[in-house]
DNA sequence: GAAATAGTGTCTCTGAGACAATATACT
DNA sequence: AGTATATTGTCTCAGAGACACTATTTC
């Protein structure tokens, strides 16, 4: 066993023991000669996808409102993309991590905290800023809408949520040579507020060969977002997806007491797809917690209202 | 609608119209002016969990070999951890993205290229790294043994396979002024080779409220491992565990031709749990084909060799 | 009573868990 | 023949899909 294993690391609270390197340094005194070099380093920003579900209003009052996944969009002041629509974020300063950047962000432009939040991928195409190396770690929040109120940021000529439409326009199916082949699926991002639609169409490439297998977007087209923004989205929407299914996360959508039907409306409108309600019901039941409170004066039979249950989490 | 939004974007090859800031310049003339300007950058290195199964060898020579799930760790040559064991890695340059990072160390370390790759997650916790602002990009690599030959890196003093154990220690909860709590969870991580053993504990905390979900992990106590990589390797084997059941995930650490039981040990190793033959074969019938060779001279009933079935993935 | 939604019951089908029975090479 | 593993069958139970039926408030 070598020495070196002797030592414990400064986590558990132990000094260390002054190992030399081959120049003869202790730790300390290599790090006090540190100096960073003048390796090129890259800015990393922090951007958010913000989901929200709001519910748009119905002529008949006895109809129930419809609902819609709508996604926080700021449009840019200064260039690069001046004028088009970019996720909000801004650059990790280095008394932060990626996390805080991303929750200093989302409370400055949403006024909002405590919400759901979760990393998503970090891009890093070489070009995706013009102006100098830029990495994007992207962060999805997911906030109740009764609690937002959007506040124009700085450098942000405006901000407005647009609502999210994601749909499979085609597939493709090409064969590689070496028995592998690759998938495409087109789909259509297509953003609408009262500011206009923005439409761009991302392309989901899996290559599966043999032995590996890989996942890649690309933007094929792009009308009125800022760098590879409608990629980010693209990626947002997918995990939305697929973790409604399988976790409680939808739950972070809605208010502190809900009903059933309510919150069915917002599985589907993230699926885009009608669910059974029975099914539904059973589905969420562990989710769920019932209270004793009803709604009221809604022209038909009141429901019960349900809150989020805070135990019982897989 | 704002005149703006009648550019394209440079992504679909049209010019852009000169639009002009509040100084007056267009976007062209914007990003000749541009500096990168002072702001500190941090550096991001792209750290990779690579992971293979191989087989223990058996007394019996009737008898089944076991099957390991092993890392690949690489003995730091220089400060900071000096002698401590690390995942392999490397600073990411400039003219390339995480991935084309994550890619070049695997094939510098490995000597080998088209396996199965994955973005895990990005690490910024400040202080991480002593010696500077370092982000880490983390990226798993399952890879089939059969392929694989390490080779020692540059500044690695050593690389070596360590055997992986994770395993539950204990858990706990704790409530919240506002109804919420605190669920913690201890894994113990072990890794074992022929260089010795390293032992951390890693613990998970879902921090669950009225309005959030947060889940975080921390190393509690570690000895032997550089940085914060025990973190970086319990985050991998936790995805990897989650994936093997959803996903044909596994079937990238098989070799070309393997049996059914093969296939088996490889999900008990990831899950450390064992499975019901019936059952299992079943459920992984739509990822495999069957081929018409069969194991030969092994001491009992010779067994049929299935491939990774390209087609029908979900 | 009509409109609209709330909430429940039940049949079927599928898939996993559990366990058992049978098959087959190699020594 | 004995060993060790391979492969298939079947019973049961739980959950999801599909559909239908009943309940309740407001206007």
């Amino acid at each position: 066993m070598l020495s070196v294993r002797a030592e414990r690391t400064r986590l558990d609270g132990d000094k260390k023991m002054d190992v030399r390197d081959r120049d003869g340094l202790t730790e300390r005194e290599f790090l006090e000669r540190y100096s960073a070099g003048d390796y090129e380093r890259p800015s990393v920003a922090a951007d958010m996808v913000i989901f929200t579900v709001t519910d748009e209003e119905e002529d008949n009052y006895r109809k129930l409102p419809e609902k819609e996944l709508r996604v926080l969009l700021i449009q840019r002041g200064g260039h690069p993309y001046l004028g088009r629509w970019a996720l909000p974020g801004g650059f990790v300063r280095p008394t932060e991590t990626t996390e805080q950047a991303a929750q200093r962000e989302l409370s400055e432009e949403t006024g909002v905290d405590n919400v759901y939040l979760e990393q998503l991928y970090t891009f890093s195409d070489i070009g995706r800023d013009p102006r100098t190396w830029v990495m994007s770690c992207s962060y999805m929040a997911l906030i109740d809408a009764g609690k937002v109120q959007v506040r124009a940021g700085d450098d942000a000529a405006n901000a407005a949520w647009f609502k999210v439409a994601y749909r499979l326009l085609g597939e493709g199916k090409e064969l590689l040579k070496d028995g592998g082949y690759v998938r495409t699926q087109q789909h259509e991002l297509r953003l609408v507020s009262e500011h206009g639609e923005l439409t761009a169409i991302v392309e989901r490439a899996q290559t599966v060969t043999e032995t590996a297998s890989c996942t890649s977007y690309r933007v094929v087209s792009n009308d009125g977002l800022a760098f590879d923004h409608a990629k980010i989205i693209a990626y947002a929407i997918e995990r939305l997806r697929g973790k409604v299914n399988y976790t409680d996360i939808a739950l972070h959508l809605m208010p502190k007491l809900f009903t059933l039907t309510e919150l069915q409306q917002v599985y589907e409108v993230i699926l885009d797809k009608e669910l059974l309600k029975a099914a539904f019901r059973r589905k969420v039941a562990d989710l769920v917690a019932e209270t004793d409170h009803y709604t009221e004066n809604v022209g038909h039979r009141p429901s019960r209202l349900y809150r989020r249950n805070l135990e019982e989490l897989r």
